[in-house]
RNA sequence: GGGCCGUUAGCUCAGUCGGUAGAGCAUCUGACUUUUAAUCAGGGUGUCGCAGGUUCGAUUCCUGCACGGCCCA
């Protein structure tokens, strides 16, 4: 149970004495106007202008704030759509109702019938005629100038982060605006949106470790999906060429500005295409966004500028390690002692297995993935770390996969689809050894996805992009939990556990 | 996982070299019929994150824990 400030007490006697009289929490009121369109429309009329037109109008909203003067009160309001000032003056209202407006408190839902008019200051406001409560607010609100800056606050109570803090509106709504557009150019390009398990008996799809869940009916244990990606190939082989899936991702790792337990992910695959023309469709789909939603061309995120226009850098994890780490040579990277001793003094943890593809894929991530600023699309990743990914024709331990990355940040990952089931029942068999020599965040082996390539993947590329990592970029917010509307945070525990 | 910082009124924050706490806003009472963080006069705010320890006495010092932020891995 919550403690009950005095302000919250106060509040709630209001409402229980409004209980005896009227219906406390009646839903007939309609709304036939809002504040953000009243604004827009009347922006040029001038106050002879409101005049003449005697403009009459119901709205409903907020109480945000208050400036009483005896017999009149000045009123800020707000909708879904914006603001306005309300003037309620004592001798537009009956006697009642002006004393129960009085007894009106921040935050309360109110309905309101009033006439459009300007003050002498020139603020467009709304001369009220009768006034009405819809909805009670029994929790006092946030302070009118701070507003609400505790960050903690602001996640675990994010209704009122919306109420007080006007941004994060509009960043949820840039949110949208980027899904709705990604979801009309994959659908331009004859990509089908289907929907994908969640739940798997086998998780697959992603180097990652699982959340694990029960069902009860059946006695078996489950997992929240790692990745999409086995079931949406399968669709491929099922002769749905080119598909793609919004959805969550859960996996169980750390919690950090750029990691949240469940994400969402956007992934796509076609028939008869290569990582090489995935790169040029992402930078298509850039192409795309920057001009709808709308981007500039240069965005600020965090400390940096960032041209996002492509064409974009591209550049091999050799070269992208060697140009990070001037203390290497390039004959350096063949030789795994060397790696190895790299890795240790940039502190990274190493394993006595690891091969020098892997070694490398360490050191990359350690020195280098933060250093990408300027959008790039890092190419020629090693066998060893890419158990999905097609054999490069000319390199035998390269593949051809690619990543990209903005603002220090993983973006995308793509990669022409390894469709030789043999070729991939010995990675399966790999990855089990892995995971029988501690390494709990490799893959399981599985028999169906392996039966389905038997009949038959036709030569694919596929792609995930990070939309929660596309928002950040796109919005300059520092955090995932900026751009999810309700990020995991600990339970706070009771006092005396 | 590690380091640093934070947690005090509904909100935003100050403070106590150890003697049970303050400001602004909000709230309450009063004045005020065109205000804009309205103004003026007056009043009440609280398990000082939680649990131990030291002490005559802890919100303050110490230890542990919880949650959050930033940085590192």
């Amino acid at each position: 149970m919550l403690n009950e400030s005095e302000q919250s007490k106060l509040r709630r006697e209001k409402l229980s004495e409004l209980r005896q009289s009227v219906l406390a929490y009646p839903n007939d009121f309609r709304p036939d106007a809002q504040a953000g369109e009243l604004q827009q429309r009347f922006q040029d009329y001038s106050s002879e202008d409101l005049q003449n037109e005697k403009v009459v109008v119901n709205i409903a909203g907020r109480l945000m704030s208050r400036r009483r003067m005896g017999k009149v009160t000045f009123a800020d309001f707000r909708d879904a759509s914006g603001k306005i000032q309300l003037f309620v003056r004592k001798n537009a209202l009956s006697e009642d109702e002006y004393s129960q407006f009085q007894s009106y408190d921040i935050g309360d839902i109110v309905g309101v019938h009033g006439t459009v008019f300007r003050t002498r200051t020139g603020e467009l406001s709304i001369s009220v005629d009768s006034i009405r409560l819809l909805t009670k607010a029994l929790q006092p609100f946030p302070e009118k100038f701070h507003g609400l800056t505790d960050q903690e606050l602001r996640y675990r109570q994010r209704y009122l982060d919306l109420i007080i803090n006007q941004d994060v509106k509009e960043t949820f709504q840039t949110r949208s605006a980027i899904i709705r557009c990604i979801r009309a150019f994959m659908d331009e390009h004859q990509f089908l949106e289907v929907e994908t398990p969640m739940m798997h008996s086998i998780p697959g799809g992603a180097i990652a470790r699982p959340f694990i869940t029960h069902h009860n009916a059946l006695s078996l244990d489950m997992y929240l999906r790692v990745a999409p990606e086995l079931f949406l190939k399968r669709l491929v082989v099922g002769g749905l060429e080119r598909v793609y899936e919004i959805n969550r991702n859960f996996r169980n790792e750390g919690v950090s500005t750029q990691h949240n337990p469940e994400f969402t992910m956007l992934e796509f695959y076609q028939a008869y295409a290569d990582y090489n023309d995935f790169m040029k469709f992402t930078e298509q789909m850039f192409e795309r966004l920057i001009e709808e939603i709308p981007i500039p061309p240069t965005i600020n995120f965090g400390e940096h500028e960032i041209d996002i226009r492509p064409p974009y850098r591209r550049l091999s994890l050799h070269d992208a390690v060697l140009l990070h780490n001037t203390a290497l040579k390039r004959e350096d990277l063949d030789q795994i002692d060397c790696l190895r001793s790299y890795l240790e003094q940039v502190g990274g943890p190493v394993s006595a297995q690891w091969r020098a593809g892997k070694l490398l894929f360490e050191i990359f991530e350690r020195t280098v993935e933060d250093q990408l600023i300027e959008p790039t699309f890092i190419t020629h990743y090693p066998l060893e770390v890419s158990p999905l990914s097609r054999v490069s024709d000319s390199e035998p331990m390269i593949t051809d996969r690619f990543e990209f990355f903005v603002g220090g940040m993983e973006i995308a990952n793509g990669f022409s689809e390894l469709n030789d089931p043999e070729d991939q029942a010995e990675r399966f068999m790999h990855q089990i050894a892995q995971r029988q020599s501690g390494d709990d965040e490799a893959m399981h082996y599985d028999d169906d996805y392996i039966r389905a390539l038997e009949f038959g993947l036709p030569p694919s590329a596929g792609e995930g992009i990070g939309i929660d990592r596309l928002v950040m970029l796109l919005t300059n917010r520092p955090s995932i939990r900026d751009v999810i509307l309700f990020p995991y945070m600990k339970p706070i525990s009771q006092s005396g556990e």
